[in-house]
DNA sequence: GACTAGAAGGGGCTAAGGTT
DNA sequence: AACCTTAGCCCCTTCTAGTC
């Protein structure tokens, strides 16, 4: 489809003759009577209050069209002179440069006639700025898009290998690239939202089927195929044995932490709890006999004594042995916090929302109902929850603990 | 020589349209 | 819906012709 009342067409001459570029033209006529939709429509509306572009390719009707062959187009110094080659940028250099060889030399006069809008035609046939009714409206237009669409992509990206034609454009692309990436719990990586939220769909029902296998069956997790590694807070809590020591790398923990704070979920208690991990690294565990209550850390002591005053409030003569023996409640991971609570819960009455919490493993929301759930639990067991949050978030603890991989509670 | 105006080059920003 | 590419617009800088 050509465009309407274009009134004259120059050609640049295609060929450069003896390295000078000749700026002869012959100019043509285009007679056709077609109304530009972006002109009809501007002259009848008014001006908006923010201008808008016009649509791409609809040039002026107008205006003046100019095809540039594509070594012009392409030319730095596209203005050589035939004695010594240089070349120039502009015409008038080059002139000027002439007279230095006394040769014949003019220099573009100045018109007072007014200047005519020029459009611009992509120099390749195959291409759709080709056509005169698709011409673009100005000089650098027409250059930026040959050398996208038809010129050396000589730029390329570090980061992601894509090449680039133009510098500004890949000046841009590299401003952006790497700045979006999206990273799943599973570390899995994706450049692009969409795609990170379908996995994650994926991923999360995954969680929870794993979640409910794990009741079933303990050593089902698919994070642990996924990573080859044991295990996370919550999955931890589902119940779980303290003789597994989760052993991420500190990077991965933290990364995992991280991940979850972007989702806005379960942060906190992952990294509270991560922490009590690094300890059961430590040293191997002391024989249960050098565990005396007065070789316990402050902390352990504090809460073991706590403990026992509860228990006795409620009625018993005094904690059980189990927790007696053990000295290392506040860097228990979750599990033997849990197993703890869930033990002291049937000594004294079993909690409905313990049972509600192991059923949210895999739910990052579910998890935290565990800890702050507004429902209102049996008598007693309020104060133990309160007690193993606050054993949830230590202060960072020692780097020997004794003791604690003794395994879960008797 | 100083100043001004115009042309050209290049880069940044962003709307529009296409793609995934 | 989000992302990507393309093209239009604008601004700044540089260079040169013309004028005083």
């Amino acid at each position: 489809m050509l465009h309407g009342s274009m009134r004259a067409f120059v050609l640049e001459e295609e060929e450069n003759k003896a390295g000078l570029e000749v700026a002869s033209s012959t100019m043509m006529k285009v007679e056709e009577n077609m109304s530009n939709p972006t002109t009809s429509a501007s002259s009848q509306n008014p001006v908006p209050a923010k201008r808008k572009r016009g649509l791409p390719g609809n040039p002026d009707p107008d205006a003046e069209v100019i095809a540039l062959s594509p070594n012009t187009l392409m030319a730095t110094n596209r203005f050589v002179c035939e004695i010594c080659n240089k070349g120039f940028q502009r015409d008038q250099n080059l002139q000027l440069h002439r007279r230095g060889h006394n040769l014949p030399w003019k220099l573009k006069q100045r018109t007072n006639k007014q200047v005519r809008k020029k459009v611009y035609i992509c120099p390749d046939a195959s291409c759709v700025h080709h056509d005169p009714s698709r011409a673009l409206g100005d000089l650098s237009g027409i250059k930026k898009h040959f050398s996208r669409k038809h010129g050396e992509k000589k730029w390329k990206c570090e980061k992601c290998s894509k090449k680039y034609a133009v510098h500004s454009d890949w000046r841009a692309h590299c401003k952006i690239c790497g700045t979006r990436e999206y990273r799943c719990d599973c570390g899995t990586l994706f450049s692009r939202r969409d795609s990170f939220i379908t996995h994650r769909a994926f991923c999360d029902a995954l969680a929870e089927e794993s979640a409910r296998v794990t009741q079933a069956n303990p050593v089902a997790d698919h994070h642990q195929h996924l990573y080859s590694q044991p295990l996370s807070s919550h999955e931890l809590a589902a119940g779980q044995s303290t003789t597994m020591q989760p052993q991420f790398p500190d990077g991965l923990r933290s990364q995992h932490a991280d991940i979850r704070r972007s989702h806005g979920t379960y942060v906190t208690m992952k990294q509270e709890i991560s922490s009590p991990w690094a300890a059961c690294q430590g040293p191997e565990p002391q024989p249960a006999a050098s565990t005396s209550q007065s070789q316990m850390d402050p902390l352990s002591s504090i809460y073991a004594t706590m403990l026992e005053s509860e228990f006795q409030r409620e009625g018993q003569s005094s904690l059980p042995a189990s927790y007696r023996t053990s000295t290392t409640f506040p860097f228990l991971s979750a599990t033997a916090l849990f197993q703890k609570e869930a033990q002291m819960g049937a000594v004294t009455a079993r909690p409905r929302h313990i049972d509600q919490m192991a059923a949210h493993t895999s739910s990052a929301t579910g998890f935290s109902l565990g800890w702050c759930s507004g429902g209102a639990p049996l008598h007693g067991v309020k104060t133990h929850s309160a007690l193993l949050h606050e054993m949830a978030c230590p202060p960072p603890p020692p780097a020997d603990i004794a003791g604690f991989s003794e395994g879960k509670p008797q």
